[in-house]
Formats: C-alpha cells, sequence, structure tokens
DNA sequence: GTAAGGATGCGCT
DNA sequence: GCGCATCCTTACG
C-alpha cells in the first residue's frame, strides 16, 4: 500500500510543495474505481502579495478554500467551462496553493478516455482543465480533504529525488505584474509526453 | 442588478 | 496561430 502524502507534507513552502508533488500519484476513487496518474506539471500560487493568486484581491467566497488548512482541494470554476485543481499549502491563515497542471495516465485507462470522449493517450489529463474532466472533479471536491479524505487524493511514489525537473514562469497569467508572471513557479517533469501546452508569453 | 473578464481547450485555417 | 465557447465570480452602482 503506498504511503498518502501527510498535513505536515502541505503545510510547508509552497514552492517546495510544489517540486516535490512531482512524481506522486494523484488518485481519485469513483465508487469502486480508481482512477489514478502521476504528476509532472504543477504552478505554485503563494499569497495575497502574488498578483496571479486568487487571493491577491484578498478573501472571497471563492477563495477561501485557500486560508484554510493545508491538504485540502481547492476546485475553482473558470472560461464559463472548465474547472481547475489545486491542493492548498502554508499554514492556515496562509492564502496559498498548488495548481495541478497535468498528470501521466498510470490507472483507469478506459474511463479516463470515455470522459475525454476518444481522445488520445496524450491528451486524456495534459492540462489543468482535461485532467478535471478526466478524473470528473468539479466543485462537488472544493474543500476535500486530500490527506484525511477516501475520494481524492496523493499518494508518495519512488524515485521522485532522481524526477528531472524543469521551472519556466506560469501559464495563463498576463494580467499579473510584471514580477510574478517571470517568477519561475511552475515545475514540470523535463521531457515528460504528458505536461500541459505552453502558450507564448512574454 | 449588471457588466466584465478569466490559472483553458478545441476546432478550424 | 487564432477566435470562440460559456458561466461563475467579482466589483460596482
Amino acid at each position: 500500500m503506498a504511503r498518502r502524502l501527510t498535513r505536515s507534507f502541505f503545510a510547508r513552502s509552497t514552492l517546495l510543495v510544489a517540486r516535490e508533488l512531482l512524481g506522486a500519484r494523484l488518485v481519485c476513487r469513483v465508487g469502486e474505481e480508481y482512477l489514478v496518474g502521476r504528476v509532472v506539471d504543477v504552478e505554485a500560487y503563494i499569497g495575497e502579495s502574488d498578483s496571479a493568486c486568487h487571493a491577491s484581491r484578498g478573501r472571497t467566497p471563492r477563495n477561501a478554500v485557500m486560508y484554510g488548512p493545508p491538504g485540502h482541494a481547492y476546485v475553482y470554476f473558470t472560461y464559463g467551462m472548465h474547472w481547475m485543481l489545486n491542493v492548498v499549502t502554508e499554514r492556515q491563515g496562509v492564502p496559498a496553493a498548488v495548481l495541478i497542471r497535468a498528470i501521466e495516465p498510470l490507472e483507469g485507462l478506459d474511463t479516463l478516455r470515455r470522459r475525454r470522449g476518444g481522445r488520445g493517450d496524450r491528451e486524456l489529463t495534459s492540462g489543468p482543465a482535461r485532467l478535471c474532466q478526466a478524473l470528473g472533479i468539479d466543485r462537488e471536491l472544493n474543500g476535500e480533504d486530500m490527506v484525511r479524505g477516501s475520494r481524492l487524493y496523493f499518494e508518495a511514489s519512488p524515485g521522485r529525488e532522481e524526477l528531472p525537473v524543469a521551472t519556466t514562469p506560469r501559464i495563463g497569467i498576463d494580467y499579473a505584474r510584471e514580477e510574478d508572471r517571470k517568477a519561475p513557479w511552475r515545475f514540470v517533469v523535463a521531457g515528460n509526453p504528458h505536461l500541459s501546452r505552453t502558450r507564448a508569453r512574454t
């Protein structure tokens, strides 16, 4: 039985949590079925001083989960059609989270393919909205405790230390301040074929 | 009450 | 590479 990631894992620096989430197994249980993928692409969003973070304009009903205890899922809706999955980091009261941008499918491929309309295996979960669609994640899981809960959680994976990690600026945050747009707070497993698409940015 | 815009994906060119 | 879909959240009146 794989080791679950603990509360203390998430209650640390968001950059450290983001980097160390690479390689972990993301598990989503749907009834008897387990949908599993390896985390290969994440981004850190850190506090009210980060102009790209949803908490940059203070606490609202939408971002309230980020102000709560670490290890909970922050799931939000955007662009009129897309859900995004984050996991809350830092100590309670510090609004920060890691956005899960892409996973490499490991288990439950049939279900993932069905949910994604029969697309190719590299398009099942290679994007923050794609993986939510494939795993069936929506507002129902907002606030879910990913440390104690049984529907959505992370498992440690051996060999993480050997993964080739690359950093880049975060994606899709053109509205943020220049220093925040430039911050290398996206972490990816270099060369992995299941990374999310990186769009041009300045 | 209402308007503006978004941590994206997809289809078409 | 570009434009649009689509609706929730927020800010403001």
